[in-house]
DNA sequence: CATGCGGATAAGTTTTCCGCATGCACGATC
DNA sequence: GATCGTGCATGCGGAAAACTTATCCGCATG
């Protein structure tokens, strides 16, 4: 027995509704002989008898009458299908996973999705986190549409990488340890300084670490710590003093000062998808706005 | 923009299933260019991409994940479509739609029905009740499946009567008025009794009438009723004698005796219905159920 | 009895669908 | 790093399906 089609549903819900095969033809912009066909077809597909023609009109038999209900069914999912297709065709819906890898993005993200939202309410974003390895390998696999990473970073072959912004990294101290009279820091400056770093490993330490390097020197933490939100409260609180980008401060921090460093330095967020990533509506959109928040993508 | 087709619905499942083309080709008894074809079609229909090549798997995209509920959806109620109309092709279930002439025709239908439970338990059988014209423009209608009434019965060119039993009518006298030492009636014997008859115009009573006719007499009932119910308390009551269907009695009533008529009448019960009728199989076992019950079809 | 309507049927054509063969990309293996 | 294997895409040819045109039949109507 073969499975009937969908044509051949609506075809026949159609003459029922109609009460003509005639009328349920043209309906359905074919001819009647079409439409006859593929009553003759359903009929034999379900091994029953579905219509009967009684006084000038086509009547669903007991058989009929029982296949109305699935078949309305049947076509309320197609058209269901259909309408979901097209919200995700027109961009009116979409769902983009997006994995952040540092815990610093987490303060990039919250305006960037408002704004998002209000320029494409439909769309569906979800945030996953974990460092960044997890987090790429997530993305190669599939699992995850893009991820929000700061460069340099070990993409695989299959991983392309564009920057949408460039965040400064900035000194954060004390009042009492603002050195006055100088608008910006040098590495030299903060050597002499106790200083509250992320902890060793985390990409934006090793940013920090280079910069340090380049002027000669090696930072040497008082503490380091993995949370930037307790580092500003110890800075805050007059423990130290800190290097932490300037995204992750989201403004003034009570009790300290920011000053920027010199040189100046900078850390790259880039977003990172598969090479062959079709990019549609949603994540454009997402990448565009990741680009409008976070600075000049340097 | 096409539709989407239930095969290229049921491929996209079984491939976001098996995680690959060529599992979910297999598993369809199918080859891997088909079942890619399916896929690149249904793509172009909905006009979205629906699933990515990763890492030697193809996962769904966003449109593609969001497709997943409706296209499952569609395909249960297709197989709901083929359970129902293999239920009704096999017998299990189905739906006849019986109208009943004559009210005397209740009295036959409860053991009818309860053999044809028994035997055909998913069968549905709906009993509407009117006038004989009324039932049998029904029928012609198509809005009954078929009608049991007692001939004869001004049937129209379209429909065509098959006999399935004799109800013989029977006198119901009073034991009072029971004439003693008689074993039947005739019609000189009932007219000199006071008669409670059905009222004019009834089928029943029409044949009652030609019965006195033949015997060159015309009945003057003293009351008349449309209720065989009430006719049996009356005379059980000793108000009168009547002259009944058999069925109708159902058996002894309390405070009367039956007597044959002579010569013997009796009516009979037909099954009508249109001459394109497709008998199927429910229809069928009604109408050798009600055969069956009625006596000799005569 | 002619006519119109609705449906069924037949034949021919276009479209679709599938299988086979082939090519391409990616990952694994030696 | 060259080779092999896997998985998917593509092109082509034949089979099957679906649609259209044309015709016929039954039935109701004037």
């Amino acid at each position: 027995m073969h499975d009937p089609s969908l044509r051949q549903l609506r075809t026949f819900l159609f003459v029922v509704q109609t009460g003509g095969v005639t009328t349920a033809a043209q309906a359905l912009g074919l001819t009647q002989p079409a439409a006859s066909q593929q009553l003759r077809e359903l009929e034999r597909a379900m091994g029953v008898r579905l219509l009967e023609r009684v006084s000038g009109r086509s009547v669903p038999t007991a058989a009929g009458r029982a296949l109305i209900e699935p078949a309305r069914r049947a076509q309320a999912a197609v058209e269901d299908a259909r309408a979901v297709a097209a919200a995700h065709r027109s961009g009116e819906a979409g769902r983009v996973r997006l994995g952040t890898g540092a815990t610093a993005c987490i303060h990039l993200l919250p305006p960037v999705l408002a704004e998002l939202n209000e320029r494409m309410p439909g769309l569906e974003v979800i945030i996953a986190t974990g460092n960044t390895p997890d987090i790429l390998r997530r993305v190669e696999e599939g699992d995850l549409d893009a991820a929000l990473v700061t460069l340099p970073a070990a993409l695989g072959r299959s991983l392309t990488a564009t920057r949408v912004a460039t965040d400064p990294l900035v000194a954060l101290l004390p009042e009492a340890m603002a050195p006055s009279g100088r608008p910006s820091l040098t590495a030299a400056d903060l050597e002499r300084l106790p200083l509250i770093l992320y902890e060793t490993g985390a990409n934006t330490r090793a940013i920090i670490d280079a910069w340090f390097r380049r002027a000669g020197l090696a930072p040497r933490p008082i503490m380091e710590l993995g949370s930037v939100e307790a580092i500003k409260v110890l800075v805050a609180g007059g423990r130290g003093c800190s290097v932490l980008p300037a995204l992750a401060l989201g403004g003034d921090v009570a009790g300290a000062v920011v000053r920027p460093l010199r040189p100046a330095l900078a850390r790259q967020l880039a977003v990172v998808l598969r090479k062959e990533k079709v990019v549609d509506r949603g994540l454009g959109r997402l990448r565009a706005a990741l680009k409008g928040a976070g600075g000049q993508p340097g």
